[in-house]
DNA sequence: TTGAAAGCGCTAACAG
DNA sequence: CTGTTAGCGCTTTCAA
């Protein structure tokens, strides 16, 4: 193995000390040299195909420019254009990303977290938040920084970035509303997430808001947010409620398991029950029965919690708000229709 | 910021030397240690919470614990499942992966790899690779592990998984053959990878077996593997050939994009054409007109690259296979019928 | 069985 | 403007 080139070696070649090789090469450096050695020393530079050791950078200057990024799981396709969205502004500043996957099994994310301290990352993403999370705010109180992405976090003062869930929820139940349905269920997602907790809230206030009875009958709780869970709550919804023309599910993928589940059971959508999502993942577009849903923006929610993360990490003065919302859409498609004339 | 302990901080506490601890905390250190101290050393660790900075590590060692995964785009369903397989081997190991997306673009990808190198990955698993790549080639040459996957790398000595591509292109032909298509175009992806050229000999030399004619005008070739570059050449195949029957698909995105073109242009799949794809990505199930497809192994391939990559870092002695052929299976679906009988 | 000391590659005072 | 020096946190000889 053909040894690296180190400072050292590039200081000897262009006959400078290596210090002088490390100010050569940082571009915010206070100091000035003469052009002539910044010549030589970049023209060695080059010549030698010299990279500096990232490692030895880190540790000297207890800056690794990398940061975690914690998802449940990156086969979830909700989750790569927000990864996307992060390194399109964290990547051009030099910063490097160690994605993990929680599975969002708790003792998973606490090892990883672990894992990502003795990596020594600058700043964490963590789109993979339990509301309850202590372990995630211990490290914030060590002063790391960390921004919550699309959940966010009891208790706690981490920033995050999420979606106007309430508006979402809000304006597919107006749509509903305004096509005549009134006996309209509700797939909720696990209480132990944000999502699942703020989106089920926004489901009976907005009920309220319209007139609507909220009859504990029409809400299923799942215990993941996956289309197994969607086809079981579907199921329940049926059978609890006879009458029932809709169904909101508070994500695309229980969605999802609910249209299955009706179509194994002789129940046409959007003829018999209108369904509806919530995220717009892709291929959403292109199943059978054309999801309507509310648009979140991934990309875009990367990309400003990299800037938030950015600024703490800069411990710029630029107060991080604590909060951020994000807008949401609704996107009409095919799996809503007016309720049957009964 | 409370600081991080350090080894010294342990080492005062339980009253032994720094080197101490370091022997106390390597499970596989030579010299042994009364198990009095090592019980004490191994108690302030857990009580302090000590994590070693593997920065630190990495420096001393010349061993980063990590590993560079090189993919075109993460938004890509079909690699996700790669990397989970990678990371399901060489997590538990302690190696931590940085993921790079090369979208493609070769230079982008020049640039991936410095940044790669920078940081000292120990290996890397290439499933971005071109099949002219000369400098993957030359950083292979400095020493660096690395294995390409999905795709081989001409003139080159790097180790390659990929699918058996000959034998999924020619499972397609004969069951389009088998169903009495006689008029068969092949929409071939890009040929400066080895994914679109194998598959292109492949369709050519399963032609000739059957005893099918194959004319140029029934080879349309991409250049991407995406919807768009399907839907243009299906427009192309569809005009220059009258009669044709079925389309083999390089990929399961150009497929998609086929499919696209014929629902638009009034011809019914498969009713009028036949479509086929190669990959069998996720949602293909779920597509009005399913997929028939090849089913390639996803997870499987990277846990193998991963074993792979693990030897070649390990400078075991066991030689690493230059070529691994993972098997690949037909899978029906609803987009292929018998031709029209005219 | 343990301690002392050197050094991985780099940066950041401090001198000159 | 440039060189000297110390040291980031750790491992690994070498001594004791």
């Amino acid at each position: 193995m053909k040894k690296r080139y180190t400072i050292k070696d590039i200081a000897r070649e262009a006959g400078v000390h290596a210090s002088t090789v490390s100010r050569a090469l940082d571009p915010n450096s206070t100091t000035s040299l003469s052009d002539e050695v910044s010549e030589r020393i970049h023209a060695t530079v080059e010549k030698m195909g010299y990279r500096p050791n990232r490692l030895a950078v880190g540790l000297r200057t207890n800056r690794s420019l990398s940061v975690g990024i914690m998802i449940p799981d990156i086969t979830n396709t909700l989750f790569p254009p927000i990864v996307r969205g992060i390194e399109s502004v964290l990547e051009p500043l030099g910063y490097t990303s160690i994605i993990v996957n929680t599975d969002n099994i708790p003792e998973r994310e606490n090892r990883l977290l672990d894992v990502l301290r003795e990596r020594g990352v600058d700043g964490i993403i963590n789109g993979a938040a339990l509301r309850d999370d202590p372990k995630i705010s211990e490290i914030a109180a060590m002063g790391v920084p960390i921004v919550a992405l699309n959940r966010k976090i009891d208790n706690s003062d981490i920033p995050y970035v999420i979606n106007d869930e309430a508006h979402g929820i809000k304006l597919v139940l107006e749509y509903l509303y305004g096509l005549g349905h009134r006996n309209i269920g509700h797939i909720a997602g696990s209480q132990s997430l944000s999502t699942g907790q703020l989106r089920l809230i926004a489901f009976k206030e907005a009920c309220a808001d319209l007139g609507l009875d909220v009859d504990e009958k029409k809400i299923a709780i799942s215990t993941r947010f996956d289309e197994e869970e969607g086809y079981r709550c579907a199921e329940q919804l049926i059978n609890d409620n006879p009458g029932l023309t809709a169904i909101q599910c508070a994500n695309d993928r229980l969605a999802l398991g609910a249209l299955k589940y009706l179509s194994e059971n002789g129940l046409e959508c959007p003829g018999d029950v209108s369904v509806t999502g919530f995220n717009d993942i892709p291929f959403l577009n292109l199943i059978p029965t054309k999801l309507t849903t509310i648009r979140i923006q991934q990309y875009e929610a990367g990309r400003t919690c990299a800037r938030l993360l950015l600024s703490m990490m800069n411990k710029s003065d630029d107060k991080v708000p604590n909060e951020t919302i994000l807008p949401v859409e609704l996107v009409v498609r095919e799996s809503v229709a007016p309720p049957k004339a009964s």
